[in-house]
RNA sequence: UGGGGAGUCGCCAAGCUGGUUAAGGCAGCGGAUUUUGAUUCCGCCAUACGAGGGUUCGAAUCCUUCCUCCCCAGCCA
């Protein structure tokens, strides 16, 4: 790589996670964390030996949808930064909700995580899958704790009347008259809680914190919420649930997590998640004088947030894809117009394309609006490089070369690779009638135009130089074939093929050889750069021509094209086989990004 | 009007412990190569860092006032 190329790419990666995460190295802030190979309190860490780990960050998705673009720049993030610095990254899931998380999504989760090239196995043999859910008796025993240092209070307020107690953003909040309950009636409550005697809502735990903090989360936040529901993890082994503002930092705590990233919207939260962690941290004396350690290791995990990612032509709000997937506005999760990472698989996106994405638009806290083009970009990118070329007619229309032999053939050769000659080549059979494409023709030229038009010379790729010599129609004027004459000593690949200079290069296919097959042209979802903005209804806005089912003339190689294998069909584009619809030797075809086109546009 | 954040080229984004001409990418514009109007390559592309004051020999970087945008009143995450 050339230096100035190299030190480009060093710069690009440059950001404020990473200065904090290099400054934390550099001054040995988590060096001395113990780690005894799974998560746990600091009581159980005594004889436990040095975390391995230099950092720990974690990828945290609530398993209750699927992934989108936007959790793709937060995994590239978490597990990138573990990679780079010696660390490693823990999938957890944050399953706090019984009512909203189901099994279905952790697999797929799961497989998205792998698909974008990450394992979650770390170099020791841990596994580091976990669950909020494997927490829930730390958090209970937590809690108690936290009781017991007159932290945390049952509430016997109703949502309603905890809300009208909270104030506004302009006036603090007024106190529970439950507030003051003693630490034995907590205890007993609590417990009771958990033991299933109240109904759901009937009362909540509430951390101590005080009701005239200017941040309303910090306004005597609830930590548990009764729920007689069955998780999909515990099933029924309780009725009360964890908040996520009380489980999420505790998580990372007995997770060993250094650097705890999550987006923007939770920046108000830090305070509160900071005050959980540091209460649980310290040393305690009570009444009987007897002095009680911490539950948790210091240094304590730092929450730092980033900007979540906005696209524009793309909507990623879980509302808004399920409103379409229920609607059927579009074929489902997985339609590659949706903008989850199931989607983009099967549209034929592809991991690297997505690291590069995410390089190329780094990190930082400023709102932002990515140009949709940048991630198309990046596919193009990447597919340039790896997809093999091949030919696709996609709009066909006959050329007759008026002075080729009727029943004569012969083959010509096409590299799969105009950059890669040790691809090598394949052959393409070449005859009297072949498919061109529409609108490679016009009977009258526009300006500049320089394929076929009645007098003007173009080559066939790969073949031989053709002259226009004019074009059948239709009653309705519809052009129904094109006619032309060849020159014989131009065939590609012969001596004197290079004697006649032509500017136009378009490509065919020999009808006779030639297969049908169905080809989705995908395009954009929505017409408009924000979807939903202002008093917009964003269903309004879809594109119409998102969808385009054809069917398109395909080279005879394309026929053992297998699912997820993918191409450039030449001046179109990148295409995916679909891995869903395709049938054996019956390939059809996802378009994944039109080539760049200065032409048209 | 309370609290928390953010404002550097059309879109991103370095730089922000003050120091010659404000990285880089994408887009755009020129040009070269090219049997994809693709790719690749070369060149151009902010006297300017939301605005105004101030400190300083010197400020995007420090101080100050103001403006704009985003987030927060779930027993969601």
């Amino acid at each position: 790589m050339s230096s100035p190329a190299k030190k480009h790419q060093e710069a690009s990666l440059s950001n404020f996670i990473r200065q904090i995460v290099e400054a934390d190295l550099m001054a040995g802030k988590y060096a001395k964390r113990r780690w005894k190979g799974k998560p746990g309190s600091v009581l159980s860490l005594d004889n436990a030996p040095p975390d391995p780990a230099k950092i720990r960050t974690r990828f945290p998705p609530e398993p209750n949808g699927y992934l989108h673009y936007g959790h793709a720049k937060s995994i590239l993030l978490n597990f990138g930064l573990a990679r780079d610095y010696g660390g490693v990254c823990h999938l957890r899931f944050d399953d706090t909700n019984p009512a909203k998380e189901e099994t279905e999504y952790v697999d797929s989760i799961r497989d998205a995580v792998k698909w974008l090239g990450f394992s979650w196995d770390d170099p020791g043999g841990n596994k580091n899958e976990y669950y909020a859910s494997d927490y829930f008796e730390y958090l209970y025993q937590f809690a108690e704790e936290l009781i017991r240092r007159g932290y945390a209070y049952v509430d016997s307020l109703n949502a309603e009347q905890m809300r009208m107690l909270r104030g506004t953003l302009h006036e603090a909040g007024k106190n529970s008259p439950y507030r003051e309950r003693s630490v034995e009636e907590n205890h007993k409550l609590f417990r009771e809680m958990r033991q299933g005697k109240f109904a759901d809502g009937e009362h909540v735990l509430r951390a101590k914190i005080g009701m005239a903090s200017p941040n309303i989360n910090l306004r005597d936040p609830a930590m548990y919420r009764i729920r007689h529901a069955a998780h999909h993890r515990t099933g029924e082994n309780w009725c009360i649930y964890p908040t996520y503002d009380w489980a999420h930092g505790v998580s990372d705590a007995l997770e060993n997590i250094t650097h705890s990233i999550c987006t923007l919207e939770f920046e108000d939260h830090r305070p509160l998640y900071e005050w959980f962690n540091e209460r649980l941290a310290e040393d305690w004396t009570g009444y009987d004088a007897v002095r009680r350690p911490g539950l948790l290791q210091r240094p304590l995990p730092q929450q730092i947030e980033f900007a979540r990612l906005n696209l524009t032509y793309v909507v990623l709000s879980k509302r808004k894809l399920i409103q379409l997937v229920e609607e059927k506005h579009v074929d489902g999760w997985d339609d590659p117009r949706m903008p989850t990472l199931v989607g983009a698989r099967r549209r034929g996106f592809t991991p690297e394309g997505f690291r590069l994405f995410a390089e190329r638009i780094g990190v930082s806290k400023a709102d932002s609006w990515i140009e949709f083009s940048i991630l198309e970009d990046c596919m193009r990118e990447h597919l340039n490089d790896v997809a093999p070329r091949r030919i696709a007619v996609l709009d066909p229309v006959k050329l007759v070369i008026d002075n080729y032999p009727e029943g004569k053939e012969e083959e010509c050769e096409a590299p799969n690779h105009p950059q890669k000659p040790e691809w090598a080549k394949r052959k393409l059979p070449f005859s009297r009638e072949l498919w061109i494409e529409r609108e490679d023709f016009m009977e009258a030229p526009s300006k500049g135009y320089f394929r076929l038009f009645p007098g003007n010379k173009v080559r066939l790729r790969y073949g031989y130089v053709v002259e226009c010599a004019g074009c059948d129609k239709d009653a309705g004027g519809r052009v129904t074939a094109v006619h032309c004459k060849y020159d014989p000593g131009t065939k590609s690949g012969t001596p004197g093929a290079e004697t006649v200079k032509v500017k136009g290069n378009i490509h065919w296919l020999s009808a006779k050889h030639s297969r049908p097959a169905e080809v989705r042209l995908y395009d954009r979802l929505f017409r408009v750069p924000h979807p939903g903005a202002g008093d917009a209804d964003f269903l309004k806005e879809l594109n119409p021509d998102s969808k385009k089912v054809i069917s398109a003339q395909l080279e005879p190689a394309l026929e053992e094209a297998k699912p997820e294998e993918q191409f450039q069909f030449e001046r179109h584009g990148y295409f995916i086989a679909d891995s869903v619809d395709s049938g054996r030797g019956a390939p059809k075809f996802n378009r994944t990004a039109t080539l760049r086109d200065s032409w048209h546009k």
